[in-house]
RNA sequence: GGCGGAGUAGCUCAGUCGGUAGAGCAGGGGAAUCAUAAUCCCUGUGUCGGGGGUUCGAGUCCCUCCUCCGCUACCA
């Protein structure tokens, strides 16, 4: 295998019975970028997506459209893969926990949890609502007119008891208490680990594990009455991709632990349950476990009442892949909530992309086609202004790679982008139009520097903006192999000379139909 | 109720070890003309949520109050 370091990034598995929206798209697509950019700076980057397929829900809405479970789950599981192509997704593997390397791999962990003396079996009882086929908690009952008790939904209510297994979570309170101090990188943002450590620490109860009310899951080995319920099931897939349960074979050893991307609302089941099934199995935890924020859509929640529902494919038609992709890494601070509005990306799209990076690149290209005979100039003596301006954009590599390291999207954009804003004002300085009269020599130069930035801005767009920085990377004539980030500096610059294909604008500017539209 | 976070320019937010408040966007004025009418320069008299305290000096520390948000277990 490559010496290179490996590096090991997963999306949660989404449930198969959801429509992809843009929070999938969302944390699918930080994922990617923090994967391209992993891969570009020289790791072996292993990048994991998919699918969740068991449990009521899906047994439930397969019988529903007349289809056998799987072949249900065959259908819909396909909308990811849709939207994963749409979006220009980089994942290296699409799990499914139907798959038999995944039952395999959750029936061993749970032997070996077994084994540990961590599963027993006992009853699991609450308040059961048959038309709903759902558990309550005591609290979100209702009361009907005959004081009956009804679920939030106005189903009537019984108390029902089945059996099942249950994991000792108890018993790891004080443990994960260590886990979160010791290593205070563990669940970022900062906030979200308070949370979860003051929920740890007010105490945990042992968690079920299995049912016995339906069958579309894996089956307990040993007891086939019960199927593991989802906990087990989905959160195993981080591991099953990796190799388990071939812990010494294969790559298994080298690619875990994982970073998880999860949404705010999963976090706890990452957090608390999934590091202690890990460290009772004696496996390592993952490397840490970043829970994103959530969008508002126009100032106010997404909901389908309000008609303010955001369809991936739709704002991708509207404003273009890259252009949707940097708005949404850019417009908030990784880790908080943020609006998605039409002003906002219009905005991101025009200013940011059409009118300082996009026209930088093209009044550059344009001057050199002009003037420079359709090849890359040949510069002269660099002076200090120059070297000035090259200095900040080769600094940009190691600058990323911090912000990258903690998923500081916007702050890695934001860096990028000053130094977009410094090629702007040195083109406005130098005036290379004005040399042109007067020193031709000179303007070579400037051309030179502006265009040796702009191919590191390229380079290091790429993650966001793989598409179009490409297509920048083109107009200056760098080839393929030469794109990764160790052609970040001088050693590696733009060749003097080059044959320089005829540019053409790459971020086009968003024009309302409408006028004034909102 | 408990725990956690936040309240700074019209909007979104930065503000390290306490030392006379900053950026981007929006608005106003100007320069330039290579470029996707894009770019560049200039322009901010804000009770830093209220009150009290410590200090030579507090957005930055302490107390208190107000408002908003998140978490407070079986919903991927």
């Amino acid at each position: 295998m490559s010496g290179k370091p490996a590096f090991y990034i997963t999306t949660p598995i989404y449930y198969v019975n959801d429509n992809p929206h843009i929070g999938h798209a969302y944390t699918t697509l930080a994922c990617d970028v923090m994967a391209r950019f992993m891969r570009l700076d020289g790791h072996d980057v292993m990048f994991l997506t998919g699918t969740d397929e068991h449990g009521q829900k899906v047994e439930k809405a397969a019988r529903e459209a007349g289809l056998d479970p799987r072949a249900f789950c065959d259908k819909v599981s396909k909308n990811f893969r849709i939207l994963a192509k749409e979006w220009n997704f980089s994942n290296d593997d699409f799990i499914r926990t139907t798959e038999p390397r995944h039952v395999r791999s959750v029936q061993a962990l749970w032997r070996r949890l077994e084994e540990a003396g961590e599963i027993y079996l006992d009853h699991y009882e609450g308040w059961y609502a048959v038309r709903d086929e759902a558990f309550y908690a005591e609290d979100e009952l209702g009361e009907g007119p005959d004081g009956r008790k009804l679920a939030p939904s106005g189903a009537p209510v019984e108390w029902v008891k089945e059996p099942s297994y249950f994991f000792r979570l108890s018993a790891w309170r004080d443990r994960l208490l260590d886990l979160y101090d010791s290593r205070p990188g563990f669940i970022m943002p900062e906030t979200r680990r308070n949370e979860v450590r003051s929920f740890v620490a007010g105490g945990l109860r042992d968690l079920s594990i299995s049912r016995t009310s339906f069958s579309w899951g894996v089956p307990v080995p040993g007891d086939p009455g019960h199927v593991m319920y989802v906990w087990i099931d989905a959160l195993t897939n981080y591991i099953t991709a990796a190799g388990y349960p071939d812990e010494d074979g294969g790559d298994f050893r080298r690619r875990w632990p994982a970073l998880h991307m999860v949404g705010k609302d999963i976090l706890r089941f990452h957090a608390v349950y999934w590091p202690a099934f890990l460290m009772a199995a004696g496996i390592e935890v993952p490397r840490r476990v970043f829970a994103h924020g959530w969008w508002t859509s126009e100032g106010r929640k997404i909901s389908k009442s309000l008609g303010n529902v955001i369809v991936p494919s739709e704002i991708v038609a509207r404003y273009g892949l890259d252009q949707v992709r940097y708005t949404l890494m850019r417009e908030v601070n990784f880790g908080n909530d943020g609006d998605f509005s039409h002003r906002g990306t219009v905005r991101r799209c025009n200013h940011d992309l059409a009118n300082d990076y996009g026209n930088l690149a093209q009044r550059v290209l344009s001057m050199i086609a002009r003037n420079c005979g359709g090849r890359a100039p040949r510069p002269g003596d660099l002076n200090d202004g120059d070297r000035e301006l090259l200095d900040g954009a080769y600094g940009l590599l190691p600058a990323t790679r911090e912000h990258i390291a903690v998923q500081a999207f916007h702050l890695m954009l934001q860096a990028i982008w000053g130094v977009v804003g410094d090629a702007n004002r040195y083109v406005d300085e130098q005036a290379p139009w004005a040399l042109r009269k007067t020193d031709p020599a000179r303007m070579e130069t400037v051309l030179y520097v502006l265009a040796e930035t702009l191919r590191v801005l390229a380079l290091l767009t790429q993650p966001v903006m793989p598409e179009s920085s490409s297509r920048l990377l083109d107009q200056l004539a760098v080839p393929e192999s030469e794109r990764q980030f160790d052609r970040l500096n001088a050693d590696h610059a733009l060749r003097p000379g080059a044959d320089l294909p005829e540019p053409t604008g790459v971020f086009p500017r968003y024009r309302d139909e409408e006028q004034g539209a909102a």
